[in-house]
DNA sequence: AAACCGGCCAACCGCACGCAT
DNA sequence: CATGCGTGCGGTTGGCCGGTT
C-alpha cells in the first residue's frame, strides 16, 4: 500500500526550532486554534512538516505546560500510574496537568528508572530484580509466596506506601456501560490520591460471568481499549478480565490467586499483554 | 584551556489507529 | 471491505550543556 510521506520533506526544516518559527505557530494557532496539522505549516508560512509543528507546539509552547522540575507527588503518581499503564505515556501525561507525554517519558527514563533500580526493582515490571513471574496458576504454597512478593513490592522499605480503593458503588445493576466503579484512589504518605481512571464493564456485557458477591470490590478499568480487573482494597474478592468474558478456569484466569486479605491492590492486563497482575 | 564524558531533553521517525470514502 | 488520509503515540536519536580530568 505505502504512505504518502506526511509532507514533503525536501522543502522542510529539521533540527531546532527558532524564535521566529515559535511566534509564527503561536501566532497562527492563537489565531485559528490547533488541528489540520498537515496545512498548518504552509497556512503558518512555516518551513516545516506539520508532524514537527504539532510536536513543537504541545511539548514546548503550549500555554497550559507546567515548566520546572517534578515534584515528590509526581514522581510517585507516575510511579504507580506507569505501574498500572505501563508505557502509555499519553495516558499518564493525562493524570498529570501540565505535563506532556514527552517530558514524562523522558524524566522516567532518565530519573525514575534508576530510582527503581535504587529500590531493586524491575523499572518495566515494578517487581523485584530477578523476582518470579506475578502470579501464574500455581499452588496455594507458591500463591501465598507470590502474593508476599506482591506485597513487597508495592510496599519496598522506602517507596511510598499505597493501596487502591474501589468503591462500593460498582454495581453491575447500572444498565449502562459507565464504571463499575465512579474512581479509584490510592494513599500516598496517608493522603488519597484520587486517579480518577475511566473505569467500565467490558462494553459488550454486563453480567459477570462468577457470582455478584465476589464482584462487589471489583473494579473494571477501561483505559483505552484495554480493560483491567482491579481488585478491591482489602482483598473481599475478585474478578479478572477471564471470568468476565466467560473463560473463567481457562489457563489464562487467574483469579484463584487473588483471594489473600493481603493484597492491596492487583490488576489484570489482557491475555496478550501478558496477563499479569501488580 | 582543552578534551572528554555523561546526563538531559527536544525533536525525529515509523507505526498504529480511527475515520472517511 | 479495501484503501487512503490525518493524527497520535512510543521508541530512539542527536545535540547541547555542565562537570570532571
Amino acid at each position: 500500500m505505502g504512505r504518502s510521506p506526511c509532507c514533503e520533506k525536501a522543502h522542510t526544516n529539521k533540527g531546532a526550532w527558532t524564535k521566529e518559527e515559535d511566534q509564527r505557530l503561536i501566532a497562527y494557532i492563537k489565531a485559528h486554534g490547533e488541528g489540520c496539522w498537515r496545512s498548518l505549516p504552509k497556512a503558518a508560512g512555516l518551513l516545516r512538516c506539520g508532524k514537527s509543528c504539532r510536536l513543537r507546539w504541545i511539548n514546548y509552547l503550549r500555554p497550559d505546560l507546567k515548566r520546572g522540575n517534578f515534584t515528590e507527588e509526581e514522581d510517585e503518581l507516575i510511579i504507580k500510574l506507569h505501574a498500572i499503564l505501563g508505557n502509555k505515556w499519553s495516558l499518564i501525561a493525562g493524570r498529570l496537568p501540565g505535563r506532556t507525554d514527552n517530558e514524562i517519558k523522558n524524566y522516567w527514563n532518565t530519573h525514575i528508572k534508576r530510582k527503581l533500580l535504587g529500590w531493586g526493582l524491575d523499572p518495566q515490571t515494578h517487581r523485584p530484580i530477578g523476582g518470579s513471574a506475578a502470579f501464574p496458576v500455581a499452588s496455594q504454597q507458591q500463591q501465598q509466596q507470590q502474593q508476599a512478593e506482591c506485597n513487597n513490592v508495592l510496599l519496598p522499605a522506602q517507596a511510598p506506601t499505597f493501596s487502591c480503593k474501589a468503591t462500593a458503588a460498582d454495581s453491575a445493576d447500572e444498565g449502562h456501560s459507565s464504571g463499575l466503579v465512579d474512581d479509584e484512589r490510592y494513599d500516598v504518605h496517608g493522603q488519597e490520591l484520587n486517579l480518577d481512571l475511566s473505569i467500565s464493564l467490558p462494553h459488550h456485557s454486563l453480567k459477570p460471568a462468577i457470582p455478584t458477591a465476589t464482584t462487589t470490590a471489583a473494579a473494571a478499568a477501561t483505559i483505552g481499549e484495554e480493560s483491567y480487573m482491579v481488585t478491591g482494597a482489602a482483598g473481599k474478592g475478585a474478578i479478572c478480565l477471564c471470568c468476565h468474558l466467560g473463560f473463567q478456569n481457562s489457563e489464562a484466569c487467574s483469579c484463584q490467586a487473588i483471594q489473600s486479605p493481603h493484597v492491596l491492590f492487583r490488576y489484570y492486563r489482557p491475555e496478550e499483554e501478558g496477563g499479569q497482575g501488580v
